[in-house]
DNA sequence: ACATTAACTGTTA
DNA sequence: TAACAGTTAATGT
């Protein structure tokens, strides 16, 4: 979700500066505003119970995150955690319904947003369900391309570690390394210096 | 700090 | 039992 930072600011958002590393908000906070970035990327997250992370999603400008809890009456089951210092317009609550009551089109958005990121998750949720791990990574690497404007083939530069493929889809760094090698020798990907391109 | 490789272990198709 | 994901550890960029 993407909303003009005027119509936000004329319904009362402030901006707020975050450190690299810091909580945005925590797994069992009560969520009181919307989230847009203006610059810097977040992470969403969790931890399970031996403390090993799963990250749901990495978002950068232009995206917003936690939206879906202020329309039900739920504390969020995640983290939100800046990974490089970020620049983030926050909208209070009430006043984001109030926005979408005056503006039905960011309303109209709002719902297109949802919608993309439900059909998303299910497709990522029948990729991940998968023990084939190249299931997992293409699952994986067809949804942040689908924020690409460019469609063609190695037009979309991977801005992701190793690691973080990794965490995304619950495998190990050794096995996203692997699949990604094998990737690239059937020419489903391009690597340039460590740099992936799909 | 991130990526890669290698050698080994355990699981499973 | 051969393949392959995870583990550990060392090494490379």
């Amino acid at each position: 979700m993407n909303i003009d930072e005027k119509i936000l600011r004329s319904f009362g958002s402030q901006t707020r500066e975050y450190d690299a590393k810091e909580f945005i908000f925590r797994e069992g906070d009560s969520p009181i505003s919307y989230y847009q970035i203006v610059s810097g990327t977040v992470k969403i997250n969790n931890y399970n119970e031996d403390g090993k992370e799963f990250i749901h999603n990495i978002l950068s400008e232009n995206q917003s995150f936690g939206d879906p809890m202020l329309f039900v009456q739920k504390t969020y089951p995640m983290n939100a955690i800046a990974l490089t210092p970020c620049t983030i317009i926050r909208l209070p609550k009430s006043d984001f319904i109030n926005m979408l009551n005056e503006y039905p089109k960011t309303s109209f958005e709002m719902n297109a947003c949802l919608s993309h990121r439900l059909y998303y998750k299910l497709i990522m949720m029948q990729n991940m369900s998968s023990n084939n791990p190249q299931v997992r990574v293409t699952g994986l690497l067809d949804f942040f391309k689908s924020f690409h404007e460019d469609k063609s083939r190695f037009a979309f530069k991977v801005q992701l570690t190793r690691q973080q493929i990794a965490d995304l889809i619950g495998l190990r760094v050794e096995t996203v390394i692997r699949v990604l090698k094998r990737m690239e020798q059937n020419n489903i990907i391009k690597i340039e210096n460590h740099k992936i391109f799909y």
